[in-house]
DNA sequence: CGGCAATGCGCC
DNA sequence: AAACGGCGCATTGCCG
């Protein structure tokens, strides 16, 4: 039996800046009224009503009936207030049904209404509900006091509610639950944003002093310089034209490249590569440029989450959202854990040393020991460095973490069939120095070549889904020829890996096959395609190696124009397209064989996480984090879990990647804090 | 005031 | 032969 339901609340407490458990932990939140649906009957309960309701006490001690819920809100409420307030069994997450994972796995929109919408099944608003239930946690500006909960407004909130439940069924009853394999996933993902990482409040408290006393007076500098304020990009922009400074935008690279800041990094973004360094830079704006360099970084506002977010143990919850990209990723929610500023430039003290400057908070001191691109680190540049190093193991426990290194453009090769490479990185023979080698024509060498060991590494690990050479010169060498940039992709695609060009045209070739005949199985490499109906609406349906499935939602046959197509020498071939949601909107994007490869490689290596993941989980590491290619356990510190024996369940055997060879290598660190 | 798009920045 | 992949959050500025 399947019980339907959502919760309305009230509270003071900023759901959007909390989360779900630190707001449901929120003894200023109250239960307003919960709709469950369960026998085909719509049934209400509220504080009020719950001395009367025996059913509701009895389905949730019942082991055999599920709970399902659109994301994990309701699971929030009921852990924190329905069974602790009003008594009712605990019910685990094995008895969670979440439409939202549903949602998540086939490249759905996130979002309850939205979900509806493009699934065509009915939505309704009911703005006037929306309105009157949300009034009910503010003060009402004209009385100074909370609306009164009158039976009419109730009423109104018990039909907003209903709604939602009405959607969640039409939801559940369209996309069902998720398959067996995923399941053990989602469950492993709820596992994680239950348990929630431990925040170092002291640390956090300090850094924003810190951040204060330091951005203040530059603030105000800015605003003297300029009269604007330094988070006022476009007007800024403005400014410094009127100065006779032209930049194309503000971005980082443009910046630094006008500074004469580049000769560290290579600049990633030629935006700026025909200005150079402007030797008559005016003072006032080179100052003014310095300044929103400092103060601008947005990072800094990971410090006001990690406050907000905290529940009364100290921990942050509900950080990752399951299945958040189609490939099967997750994304990082409210403080944003998967991106973490690395911090690697900040040089003169280990992760302790940082840590302890940030305390002290002696700014003089800070200038004098640590050092960023060879100058005087800013406290506001140590503070961002070590924002990552504020996720703390729990007392008598510590991290341990691996990353699968250069897993993508591993699995691209052995995908491909290259086995002369996969052999050689299986060796432990790094694959840069023969990438480079290919390029110069000359044997490279590590130390002794670093710039064209760097342009190894980088075709190496950015050639595998059919960049172009505009884009790779742009990337990696903005300095460089058109030919050495066309030289760079010739290396990777003809002798380096000249099966990799045929898994991008395998792939689109059998997509492209599968889009035009309905029903029918088209594959290449072990990928197959096919379009599939689900919930009345058309989906390509790209199935992996270990029978994993990537959704394409309403795939259409398309004319697409090729980027190099001209009106004198028109190219315009049979494609096909796919909508998704890109930064929000609902977009098409055209399907081709580079673009296909990636989602392929990504699910892939998402694939080889999971089954990690679950290992963990079974011998007992319990995770607390995971970005991407990398596992974050926290682990008694009681010398049992080595990074020894991490590195051996990470890299245990998964039967495709064995089969293809995929050469797997996990680097592992130790700590009490999160680093690299 | 809330929603939305554009821009920018951080990560893998 | 040939193609920039995947995310979330903060801020500004515009619109209704």
């Amino acid at each position: 039996m399947k019980v339907v339901l959502d919760f309305e609340t009230a509270s003071f407490c900023d759901l959007k800046l909390c989360g779900a458990d630190r707001y449901a932990q929120d003894p200023n939140t109250e239960v307003l009224s919960l709709v469950y649906h369960v026998n085909n009957t719509y049934n209400l309960w509220s504080p009020a009503t719950a001395a009367t309701d025996d059913l509701l006490r009895r389905l949730a001690a019942d082991p055999s009936v599920k709970f399902v819920s659109h994301a994990s809100f309701e699971q929030a409420v009921w852990r924190w207030i329905m069974v602790p307030v009003f008594g009712f069994a605990p019910i685990p997450i094995k008895r969670w049904v979440d439409t939202q994972a549903s949602c998540a796995l086939h490249a759905l929109p996130l979002d309850l209404d939205h979900a509806l919408s493009v699934l065509g099944l009915p939505v309704v608003k009911d703005l006037d509900g929306r309105k009157v239930t949300l009034d009910l946690s503010k003060i009402n500006k004209k009385t100074g006091m909370l609306p009164a909960k009158t039976p009419e407004i109730m009423e109104k909130v018990y039909d907003y509610n209903r709604i939602d439940v009405v959607g969640t069924v039409h939801l559940h009853d369209a996309l069902g639950e998720l398959p067996d394999g995923e399941r053990t996933v989602w469950e492993i993902d709820q596992a994680i944003n239950q348990r929630g990482i431990k925040i170092d409040l002291p640390f956090v408290r300090a850094a924003k002093r810190l951040v204060n006393e330091g951005s203040m007076p530059l603030v105000q500098e800015f605003r003297e310089i300029t009269g604007l304020n330094p988070t006022q990009g476009a007007k800024f922009l403005q400014w410094l034209g009127d100065k006779g400074v032209e930049l194309p935008n503000l971005k980082k690279e443009t910046v630094a490249a006008i500074l004469g800041e580049d000769d560290e990094d290579q600049s990633e973004d030629g935006s700026a590569g025909g200005l150079g360094e402007l030797d008559n830079l005016p003072g006032e704006v080179r100052r003014a440029l310095d300044i929103r360099a400092l103060v601008g970084s947005s990072s800094l506002k990971k410090l006001d989450r990690m406050e907000h977010c905290v529940g009364f143990d100290g921990r942050a919850r509900g950080l990752l959202q399951y299945h958040a990209a189609a490939t099967g990723r997750w994304a990082g929610r409210i403080l944003q854990p998967q991106n973490f500023p690395q911090g690697s430039d900040v040089e003169g003290g280990g992760v302790e040393e940082k840590i302890s400057a940030v305390l002290a908070g002696d700014r003089a001191a800070i200038l004098s020991t640590f050092t960023r691109n060879k100058r005087p680190c800013d406290p506001l540049e140590l503070v961002v460095a070590s924002l990552r190093h504020a996720l703390l193991a729990g007392g008598g426990f510590t991290f341990v973490a691996g990353d699968y290194a250069g897993i993508e453009a591993r699995i691209v090769l052995a995908l491909a069939g290259q086995h002369d490479k996969t052999e050689l990185m299986a060796k432990g023979l790094s694959p840069y120095c023969d990438v480079a080698g290919l390029i110069y024509g000359r044997p490279i060498d590590k130390y002794k070549d670093p710039v064209e060991y760097k342009i190894g590494k980088n075709t190496f690990l950015g050639c595998g889904f059919q960049m172009g050479w505009q884009t790779y010169q742009k990337r990696y060498c903005p300095n460089e020829s058109d030919e050495f940039a066309k030289a760079g992709i010739d290396a990777y695609r003809k002798a380096f890996a000249p099966l990799v060009p045929r898994l991008w045209k395998g792939l689109e070739d059998a997509a492209l096959e599968a889009c035009h005949n309905p029903g029918k199985v088209f594959g290449s490499h072990g990928i197959r395609y096919k379009i599939k109906t689900i919930a009345d609406k058309p989906f390509m349906v790209c199935r992996l190696l270990d029978e994993k499935d990537i959704y394409y939602f309403d795939p259409r046959p398309c004319l697409k124009r090729m980027p190099w197509s001209t009106p004198e020498k028109e190219d315009i071939r049979p494609a096909w397209k796919y909508r998704t949601k890109k930064k929000g909107a609902w977009v098409w994007v055209d399907a081709y064989g580079g673009i296909l490869t990636e989602n392929v490689v990504q699910a892939l290596a998402r694939q080889l996480l999971c089954r990690a993941m679950e290992r963990l989980e079974a011998a007992g590491w319990p995770i607390v984090l995971t970005v991407h290619d990398e596992i974050m356990c926290e682990v008694p510190d009681n010398g049992e879990y080595t990074e020894g024996r991490l590195k051996e369940i990470m890299c245990a055997p998964v039967e495709w990647a064995e089969q293809i060879k995929v050469p797997i290598n996990v680097e592992t660190w130790q700590s009490t804090r999160y680093k690299k």
